[in-house]
Formats: structure tokens, C-alpha cells, sequence
RNA sequence: GCGCGCGUGGUGAAAUGGCAGACACGCCAGACUUAGGAUCUGGUCCCGUAAGGGGUGGAGGUUCAAGUCCUCUCGUGCGCACCA
């Protein structure tokens, strides 16, 4: 296609010169401002008292750079927050706008080991991709702050964070983070090394043996947090659960304070409800049951305490540490005789019923699939009543949750009630429904029955009676539970952070911030091991060190710990980072920290945190919640000043790939016309086509192939389909994959349109937080918008090169004009407020089609309306400031740091206003009257009306509604 | 199964309870052109020659007035999934 307007020219030079001006440099408190850079100029009055304007931080999440290079995903939020920093800035905002590199993680190892090259090799050369193809779209970051999480300036701190952790423990009384140093140790204990262990089992960073999902495919453990379905979500490979010694982080002591202060965050209520899911808060008791002839007692966790007089059996997860103790008997042998007392056919002995639940995964223990579970022998006591109900241990209960054990109410409990059924287990009524509904197996709540002192209460304060009874009782008590688990922060790996951490005598310790950065030794071999053992273990002289215990002063062989962090850890706190990303003496320091997360303005009071923050939705729960989690440990310490790090929120909607059309048969459908789909034209091979044919739900036919250029004919400029015209044709949108072949390449786009266009078109395509498809077609749409808006100023002459346009003139605006523009003033400012883009850029296509149509374009509304558009269209609008500035003989200033228009509301005022007439409700008619014409003058004019008599058909007016400004409705 | 969101032209979408379909894609017609995958102008929800009527997944309801609020229902997307 021609080109509308020279991007190619237009682009690469405005890049050039806001790198070469340094022109999106953000400052910090106590840095001087050099008095040629544009921002001193437009804040003059303030430097001078050595101040900063308010400030703006908005943030995106910054990627991972694959080896793919950038997707169009990339830049729309990118985009986005792009227009709101230009804009700011243009308001006059002190505009922090950072970019950054996520780069350690598994598929950076995994393309270095596939193709025998450093993880740092292949990330340095990923992230200069990337790094190139963002400047290529004109966003205004400020580079001087570029962090990357591989660069030991960079991790020295994450794990001087974690060694905080580390050296942390959580007061529950205070609800804080505090030093290990302060945990109060119990009198009796004096022994050190018990001491040692005591404060090991308290860090916020601690070791556990528990077992652990590990991945053996990609030779690493994981958190529950990365496996989806039983599988892990990079790469979907297998996952089995075994006992290994890893290092956790205790995320589950911040559970409240992670829900409640989502109260206070600007977010989208659908992550703020996934978090809460997440962490998943229940509220319930406490009950313990004596084991019948052992002084053993095993708690239970219920969120139904008033269905006590329900509970036939207990049952306890696989994994119970208890189960030694109360089956002797059965532990090992089969147990001869049932629940009941009887005979029975034998059934697995617990051990081996432990042995089978292990190994199976956590899809075979999927709930629908009919319960398993074996009797121990042994019986509890439920305190409620002295029954003696029997212990069983059965996979439907998970070890991690609660107490791993539940008292089981089958009438009120689906899965008890499952179990319950094919055991023959009894089944009590302890709750009567609503009327109208089946008692057995009902789980919402009634009013308990057969439940002793808590009879004919509803469940709600019989919930409470119950839960005082067994406090008074001593044998319950209340008690939250959450879902979340600790974090499981060590993994198998060479491509992260290694830990600060030194074991000795199978103690740990951790290092000392002066021995930070710990840097990983060059290995030559970094590959996975296979097992368990990380590759770390294969440099010798990096693990084995000599070390002095702090505390006995013993020196002895030592040995560094050889798990790294996962890729999460870098993530956490990098937005802290770049308000400060040079600071070498600190992670960042307090004053420029408190600048850029504390709101500096008055009208602003309420924002605390990242002003705004623009990412996808697939971090919803991980990054996000782990990230709050460590920004709390920090603010306890007064590390940060903010409780939370993000305050405002939002998500973007994914970009699919172009719409495809399947194509039925049989169906009410037509031949369509195939210009939509791009790849379709004179070069097309039939493999290039992308189309296909699919079965349909409805019972379509279907044809049943892949179509071919056969199947496709010309007529005239289009194609189109030669199948039978009764054809149905559906169209479809996909994620954009390597394999379904739909993937767009953001750098195709900037090569055929420019920069700008792409921008744009991703702005306009649909509101931000929507999905939406990819359409080439669209692009171009705005693209042919962008040409219009240069040729409003430009001329093109017969050599093709461009002029400034004999229309455009020294002259006054004319007044419709005017109005236009402030009313387009108004609009986009108050759009890109609401990040409601798409409608921004709907109403300057307007304004450019209205000065269009006009003869003389008057320099000054050009010029304002170059202004609107800047922040959308930065390259074409700097050059058409520059352009106009000549025209009108002013001092050339870069837009960058141009003051943004403001609108007259009096020219927004009307002076007539349409009113539109409607009887009954329907529309019959319209006329212009003066604006705040009074009710009752209106409603005359209205009855007046010729053709609302005419509707009205003598009938005599019931009522008449007067909506001033807007409407007459009359009710006959 | 549970939770949340979304259903508007051929397509992407607009619409503080007040004229449904702004803006754009596509399509149709015209102008200018050696040419047009450039540009410009006009048209384009459905039925109907028209008057008029119908129309925001479906069925009800509230209201003078519903795409918007309420109830039910169907479809679809996302998340969680034996969490006691």
C-alpha cells in the first residue's frame, strides 16, 4: 500500500531525538534538573524552590523476554499507560514511566540448554530485541532507570529482601513482621542449639520437609500455585508429590491483611474476588475427639460446628502423622473385622492405602469419581454425645487444609454423604431444610434437629451456641482457616537467584548483607541433574566453603545452599526499585521512596502506592499476591511507606488472532465475500489460507476439509467462496499461537503502518480490558485516520515529497470549528482518565472529518488538536508541531512537555437544543427550542406539535413527561 | 459442581434509565484517474413502494420510558475445583 504519510521518516527521528534530549527522564527528589532539559523550563517556578511537581507513577508489568521477541500483546498495555504518562506529563506530573526485564526463569534455561548456550548469553541477546522493538514504538520510558532481576546490582537485593525474611519472624499479638531476635524464647529453654531451632521453626523464610510437588520433567519443584489441573503450567508435563526438604516463605501469617487491604486498592472486583478465593478464608471451630483406649486426641477443622450431632465418622487424610499411633493394629496388617464389629472381606492396611494415595495424582483424586478409604480399627469419642463414631482414612481429605482431618457429617456434606453411601456408614439428620426441600443431603442452612441443647436454633446461632459449649467444654474452639499454604520458594535450578544461605552441621544460616551479591559460579555444565540435587552441586569450589558459626564462633566445613529463588522473587519488588534503580547503598532509598509511592498532591490524597498499574490478567493471583506479601514485610520494618504497593489496577484483555471463517453446510447461510481475511490474494497458496471447516454443535454439516484455493474464486477484487450458497459461515477468534500460525509480529505492523498506527489501532480496537480479535483491516482504518490528520496540514506535490497546505493559516478559528474542538478537548481528556480509548480516538476521527470539509484551517486549532493526539500519535504530531510552529513563526518547543489544552465550558453551552417528542414512548418527532426552556413551555410546544396530535387522535393527553433539555413524553 | 464476567448490525464496537447502532472495518454507488488495494463524496439494522411496523440471546416484571434495573432461562468466556 502507498504510504499515507512518511512514518518511516517521521519515527526513526523523533526516537533519535528523545533519546539524544533525554526527554522522559524522570526526576527524583534532590536531583537537579539541567536547566536545558525541556521539563525545567515548563516547571521553572517550582525548581526554583527546589521542589517537584506531583508525581506519576504508572507502571507496566514488565515482560519476560522470550526468545519470541515482542507479541502485540505487548504493546497495549504498554500503550496505554504510555498515553497516560504522555498525558500527564503534559499536565504537568513529575512522570515516573519505567521498563525493566523479568529474565530469570525456566524457559530461559530451558532454550539455553536445548541450544548449548548461557542462560546469560541468550537473555542479554533477548532483552536487546525486545529492548529495540519498544523503542520502536515510541513509548516514553525513562531507559535511565532499566532494571534487569539477572544483574547482581539488581538481585543483591532481592536477596538482601529475602534475608529479611529470613531474619524475621511474624507476631501474631501485633500482626507484624519483627526481628528473629526479638522472638521470645520459652523460659525452659536455655540449650543453644534448641534456641537455634526454635527461632528456625518462627523465620518468615524457613526450611520444611513436607512433601512437595516435584516435576521431573522439568527437574524441579514447584508451587501449588504453578501446577494447573495436575500438571505443571510451563510446559504441562506431570507432577508427582514427594518429601523433600525445601525452603518456604510464611505468606499464610499475611492471609488477613492480604484480603483486608484489598478494602483500600483501586482494583477490578474480579481479581480483588480471585485473591480472596485464593487465600480463601473460612470461618468454623476447632473440635477435638478422644481416641478410644489411647490418650491421643485428634482435632478437627469444620465451618459447621452445628452439625456435631451429625457426625458418624471421622476421617483423616492419608498423609496424618497420627495414623501410627491409633491403628497399631491395622497400620500394617489388614484389619479382620469392620467398622461395626464384624467380619468382613479384607481391606488394604493403612500403609498400603498411604502408598496407593500417593501415588496417585491429584486428577485421580478428582471429586465425582467414587470415594476410597480404608477403616483403621480405631474409634473417637465425639464430645457432643460420647458416641463412639470409627476413624477412617480416605484421599477425599487433604493433609494440607485444616487440621487434615474432618469429623464427617454425610446429611449434610456431599462428599461425606458419597463416602457415607458406599461404605454403609450412618447417616444422621442433624439439620431441617426450608420446606420444600430433601433433608438428607442438604447443606445450606435450617434449624439443627436432633442436636440436643442446640435444638430448633437456626444454624447461625446455633453455630454460636455450639462453638461457646465447646470453648466452656475445653474440647473446641473458634477458628479461621485459610486455603492459601505457604510458599514453596526453592527450586531445582541454575537460571536464578542463589540463596544467601550457608548450612552447617545441617544448620543454616544466613549471610551478611556485606557478602551481598551471592553470584552464582559460571558453571559450564548447568544443566538439570535429573534428580532432586540442583546443578549448583556441581560446582564444587563455590559450594564448599569454610564458615564461621555466629553464634558458637565454631569454624568448620560449611557448604552454600544450592536452590535458587524462583523466577517470582524478582518480580516482587521491582517496582520499588525503579524509583530508585542506581541506588547502590540501598534497595531504595526512603526519601525517593516516599515520593513515588505516597500521593504528593492534594487532590490525589487517597492514592498510595503505583499510580497506576497495566498488566494481563494472568497475574492476577501469583505475582500479584506475592508481591504484596513481601511489600508488607517491608512496611512493617518502615522499609516502604505505603501498606500496599499497587493502587490502582487493571487488567487488559487479551488480543486474539484475526477472526477465521468456518464455513457449514446445510445451515440459512450465504457465499460471503472473503476481503476480510488478509492472507487471501493474488499470492495466496491454498496453505496459505486460513480457513477452515469445523463441526458444529448445532448439527451443522460439516464439510469436513480444509479448504483449497479451489474452493475460493475471483470476482472482480474479491473472492469468493464457490461452495453451495445454502453454506453457513461462522467466524471465529483464537489465541494467537506458533501453531495455529495467527501469530501477528508487532514489527510487520510498524514496518507497513508505522508506530503510530499500531498504537492506535490497538487503542481503538475495543475498550482495554476487553478480549478482542485482531483485524489488519482495522489497522489501516486508523492508519488512512493518521493520513487524514497529516493531510489536514500537508500537501503532497507531483514529486511526491510534502508541503505545508496553502489552507492552512495565521487566521482565527472559525466558531463551529471551535466548538468541535473543545468538545474534543473535553472528551479525550476526560477518556483517557477513564482509559476509555477507544472512544477518545472516535471523537478526533469526528473532529478531523469536520476540518476536512473546511476550506481554511486556522493554525491554532490545529495545533491544539496536534496537542490532543500526542499522546497517541507521538511521532507524527511532534513533526506537525514543529511543522505548525514554523507556519505561525513561534519558538519551537518539544510537545513533550506542552502544556495540555484545557476546553471553555462556554463554548460547550447551547444555546438551542433538540427535544425529541414521543407519545407513549415511542418517537414521533423532534424540534429545537432554547436550551433551559421552562417544563411547562415545552410540554405546550410538544401538544402544539402537529404530528403529536396527529398520534394522539383526539385522545386527551393522561400525563406528560418534561425531561428538560431532553424529551417530551405524552401518555394518552 | 461453585464463583465471576459477557451476550447489541456482515465485523470491532457506541449509548449519566430518555432518539439504539456514534466512530471504524466491510459492502454498494458516484467523482477524480492510464490505472487504483490511493483519495474524495454519498448510501448501508430488518420488513415495507410508502405510510408505518419490528428490533439489543430468550421469557416475564418494574417504569411515562429498559440495551441499561429486577426475576427466571439459554448460550459463551474466565477462574477455582473433594478446602470440610
Amino acid at each position: 500500500m502507498r504510504r499515507q504519510y512518511p512514518f518511516h521518516e517521521i519515527e526513526p527521528k523523533w526516537q533519535k531525538f528523545w533519546d539524544e534530549q533525554d526527554s522522559f527522564r524522570a526526576w527524583n527528589p534532590g536531583e537537579s534538573v539541567p536547566e536545558s532539559h525541556p521539563f525545567a523550563s515548563r516547571h521553572k517556578d517550582l525548581l526554583n524552590t527546589h521542589n517537584l511537581p506531583p508525581k506519576f507513577y504508572a507502571l507496566d508489568m514488565f515482560p519476560y523476554p522470550s526468545g519470541s521477541g515482542l507479541h502485540v500483546g505487548h504493546p497495549e498495555g504498554y500503550t496505554a499507560t504510555d498515553i497516560v504518562s504522555r498525558y500527564k506529563r503534559m499536565r504537568g506530573f513529575n512522570v515516573l514511566h519505567p521498563m525493566g526485564w523479568d529474565a530469570f526463569g525456566l524457559p530461559a534455561e530451558q532454550f539455553a540448554v536445548k541450544n548449548n548456550l548461557h542462560p546469560r548469553v541468550t537473555t542479554e541477546k533477548n532483552v536487546h530485541t525486545f529492548k529495540g522493538q519498544l523503542k520502536k514504538l515510541g513509548f516514553s520510558y525513562d531507559w535511565s532507570r532499566e532494571i534487569n532481576t539477572t544483574d547482581p546490582a539488581y538481585y543483591k537485593w532481592t536477596q538482601w529482601i529475602f534475608l529479611k525474611l529470613y531474619n524475621s519472624w511474624f507476631d501474631s499479638s501485633s500482626n507484624k513482621a519483627r526481628p528473629i531476635e526479638e522472638l521470645p524464647i520459652p523460659n525452659q529453654m536455655t540449650d543453644a542449639s534448641d534456641i537455634q531451632k526454635f527461632r528456625d521453626d518462627h523465620r518468615l523464610a524457613y526450611v520444611s520437609e513436607a512433601p512437595v510437588n516435584w516435576c521431573p520433567a522439568l527437574g524441579t519443584v514447584l508451587a501449588n500455585e504453578e501446577i494447573i489441573e495436575g500438571k505443571s503450567e510451563v510446559g504441562g508435563h506431570p507432577v508427582e508429590r514427594r518429601p523433600m526438604r525445601q525452603w518456604m516463605l510464611r505468606i499464610t501469617a499475611y492471609a488477613d491483611r492480604l484480603i483486608h487491604d484489598l478494602d483500600h486498592v483501586n482494583w477490578p472486583e474480579g481479581i480483588k474476588m480471585l485473591q480472596k478465593n485464593w487465600i480463601g478464608r473460612s470461618e468454623g471451630a476447632e473440635v477435638d475427639f478422644k481416641i478410644v483406649g489411647s490418650d491421643k486426641i485428634i482435632t478437627v477443622f469444620t465451618t459447621r460446628p452445628d452439625t456435631l450431632f451429625g457426625a458418624t465418622y471421622m476421617v483423616l487424610a492419608p498423609e496424618h502423622g497420627i495414623l501410627r499411633d491409633i491403628s497399631p493394629t491395622a497400620y500394617d496388617a489388614t484389619v479382620p473385622l469392620n467398622w461395626k464389629g464384624q467380619e468382613s472381606t479384607p481391606q488394604l492396611s493403612v500403609a498400603a492405602y498411604q502408598k496407593a494415595a500417593a501415588k496417585k495424582s491429584d486428577q485421580d483424586r478428582q471429586l465425582g469419581k467414587v470415594k476410597s478409604g480404608v477403616f483403621t480399627g480405631a474409634y473417637a469419642v465425639n464430645p457432643v454425645n460420647n458416641a463412639q463414631i470409627p476413624i477412617w482414612i480416605a484421599d477425599y481429605v487433604l493433609s494440607g487444609y485444616g487440621t487434615g482431618a474432618i469429623m464427617a457429617v454425610p446429611a449434610h456434606d456431599e462428599r461425606d454423604l458419597q463416602f457415607a453411601q458406599t461404605f454403609d456408614l450412618p447417616i444422621i439428620q442433624v439439620v431441617e431444610p426450608p420446606a420444600g426441600q430433601e433433608s438428607i443431603g442438604f447443606i445450606g442452612y435450617g434449624t439443627a434437629v436432633n442436636s440436643g441443647f442446640i435444638d430448633g436454633l437456626p444454624t447461625g446461632d446455633a453455630k454460636i451456641k455450639m462453638i461457646d459449649w465447646l470453648e466452656n467444654k475445653s474440647v473446641g474452639r473458634r477458628m479461621i482457616n485459610f486455603k492459601l499454604r505457604d510458599w514453596l520458594f526453592s527450586r531445582q535450578r541454575y537460571w536464578g537467584e542463589p540463596f544467601p544461605i550457608i548450612w552447617m552441621n545441617e544448620r543454616h544460616f544466613g549471610l551478611d548483607d556485606a557478602d551481598l551479591p551471592l553470584i552464582p559460579p559460571d558453571l559450564v555444565d548447568y544443566k538439570p541433574t535429573g534428580t532432586p540435587e540442583p546443578p549448583l552441586s556441581k560446582a564444587g569450589d563455590w559450594v564448599n566453603i569454610k564458615f564461621t558459626n555466629p553464634y558458637t564462633r565454631e569454624v568448620g566445613e560449611a557448604r552454600r545452599e544450592l536452590n535458587t529463588m524462583p523466577q517470582w522473587a524478582g518480580s516482587c519488588w521491582y517496582y520499588l526499585r525503579f524509583t530508585d534503580a542506581s541506588n547502590s547503598k540501598n534497595f531504595v532509598g526512603s526519601e525517593v521512596e516516599r515520593y513515588w509511592m505516597n500521593s504528593s498532591s492534594p487532590d490525589q490524597s487517597k492514592v498510595k502506592g503505583v499510580d497506576l498499574y497495566v498488566g494481563g490478567t494472568e497475574h492476577a493471583v501469583l505475582h500479584l499476591l506475592y508481591a504484596r506479601f513481601w511489600h508488607k514485610v517491608l512496611f512493617d520494618y518502615g522499609l516502604v511507606s505505603t501498606p500496599e504497593p499497587f493502587y490502582r489496577l487493571v487488567n487488559q484483555g487479551l488480543i486474539l488472532g484475526e477472526t477465521e471463517l468456518h464455513v457449514f453446510e446445510g445451515a440459512n447461510g450465504k457465499a460471503i465475500s472473503l476481503t476480510q481475511l488478509r492472507d487471501i490474494d493474488e499470492e495466496a497458496t491454498p496453505e496459505g489460507l486460513r480457513l477452515f471447516a469445523f463441526e458444529k454443535a448445532s448439527g451443522a454439516k460439516v464439510i469436513g476439509r480444509r479448504l483449497a484455493a479451489e474452493d475460493v474464486e475471483k470476482k472482480g477484487e474479491h473472492f469468493v467462496l464457490k461452495v453451495d450458497p445454502s453454506i453457513a459461515v461462522d467466524g471465529r477468534s483464537f489465541k494467537m499461537s506458533k501453531s495455529r500460525g495467527n501469530v501477528i509480529n508487532p514489527d510487520s505492523v510498524v514496518e507497513e503502518f508505522g508506530a503510530d498506527a499500531l498504537r492506535l489501532f490497538e487503542m481503538f480496537m475495543g475498550p482495554l480490558e476487553q478480549v478482542k480479535p485482531w483485524n489488519t483491516k482495522g489497522v489501516e482504518g486508523v492508519y488512512r485516520f493518521l493520513g487524514r490528520a497529516w493531510r489536514l496540514i500537508m500537501e503532497e506535490k507531483q514529486d511526491g515529497s510534502w508541503d505545508v497546505s496553502a489552507k492552512v493559516q495565521n487566521v482565527p478559528a472559525d466558531p463551529r470549528i471551535l466548538k468541535i474542538l473543545h468538545e474534543t478537548i473535553r472528551k479525550v481528556s476526560e477518556d483517557i482518565e477513564n482509559l476509555a480509548f477507544n472512544t477518545a480516538i472516535s471523537q478526533m476521527m469526528i473532529f478531523v472529518n469536520e476540518m476536512t470539509a473546511t476550506e481554511v484551517k486556522s493554525v491554532e486549532v490545529l495545533k491544539t488538536f496536534v496537542q490532543l493526539l500526542n499522546p497517541f500519535a507521538p511521532h507524527l504530531t511532534e513533526e506537525l508541531w514543529e511543522i505548525l510552529n514554523k507556519v505561525e513563526g513561534t519558538h519551537v518547543a518539544v510537545l513533550v512537555y506542552a502544556p495540555w489544552p484545557s476546553y471553555d465550558a462556554a463554548l460547550l453551552v447551547e444555546f438551542e437544543v433538540e427535544i425529541v417528542l414521543q407519545v407513549n414512548g415511542k418517537l414521533r418527532d423532534k424540534m429545537k427550542v432554547p436550551v433551559d426552556l421552562s417544563s411547562a413551555e415545552m410540554e405546550r410546544l410538544a401538544l402544539a406539535n402537529p404530528r403529536v396530535a396527529e398520534m394522539l387522535a383526539g385522545r386527551t393527553p393522561k400525563k406528560v413527561i418534561v425531561v428538560p433539555n431532553k424529551l417530551v413524553n405524552i401518555v394518552g
